[in-house]
DNA sequence: AGATTGATCCAT
DNA sequence: TGGATCAATCTG
């Protein structure tokens, strides 16, 4: 097992939402698990970031953007969904990666909970992975829920890029090619 | 295109 | 304290 450590969470924002790509995300529940490889991710980065939550500064919410990278960032939108997060820079700089869409994973010891076909939004990826509040805060470098490298890397010349989505008030911010993801 | 749903945040 | 807003999804 290759497990992402700190030293990944540290690197850059916009390059650890790329490097994500073809990376796996496990979340153990009890002595099962739930895994997903990462399609599709989106990188808030900065306080200047008007799509980003941490844009009007800290608040009891966005609190966790500001903390040490590595770290998840699980939220509730429109009172429905979970959206899940992993915080990236350094201390007091709020930045954070929104994983958007997962490839569900059926082998060896993994389970898999009905959906085959790839999710293709943030709430999707926190049902199939059962990924809610409670889980806000955790350490991505813990046992409960983390992510790998299995050795398949997606190729630069794979990597597709463009705006993000749902964003439209954030001013020239709505423009950036933040969004990435698998073709 | 409209309904859903409730936490969050800012302006009263 | 009230109400507009919201990094979404489903149904029609």
């Amino acid at each position: 097992m290759n497990k992402l450590n700190s030293s990944f969470y540290l690197q850059p924002t916009l390059k650890i939402a790329q490097e994500l790509l073809g990376k796996f995300l496990i979340h153990n529940i009890g002595k099962k698990r739930i895994v997903g490889r990462i399609i599709e991710t989106e990188a808030y980065v900065g306080l200047k970031d008007k799509a980003s939550h941490a844009s009007r500064g800290r608040t009891p919410r966005t609190e966790i953007m500001f903390g040490p990278a590595g770290q998840a960032y699980v939220y509730l939108i429109y009172g429905m969904y979970y959206c899940f997060n992993v915080v990236t820079g350094r201390k007091d700089y709020p930045a954070a990666v929104l994983i958007r869409a997962i490839q569900p994973i059926t082998v060896g010891e993994d389970i898999y909970p009905r959906l085959q076909t790839p999710t293709n939004g943030p709430g999707k990826v926190c049902r199939y992975l059962k990924i809610d509040k409670k889980l806000n805060g955790i350490d991505l470098t813990g046992n409960v829920l983390w992510m790998e490298d299995r050795g398949i890397a997606v190729k630069k010349s794979q990597i597709g890029r463009a705006k993000r989505i749902g964003v439209d008030y954030s001013g020239e911010y709505k423009n950036k090619l933040w969004r990435f993801y698998t073709k």
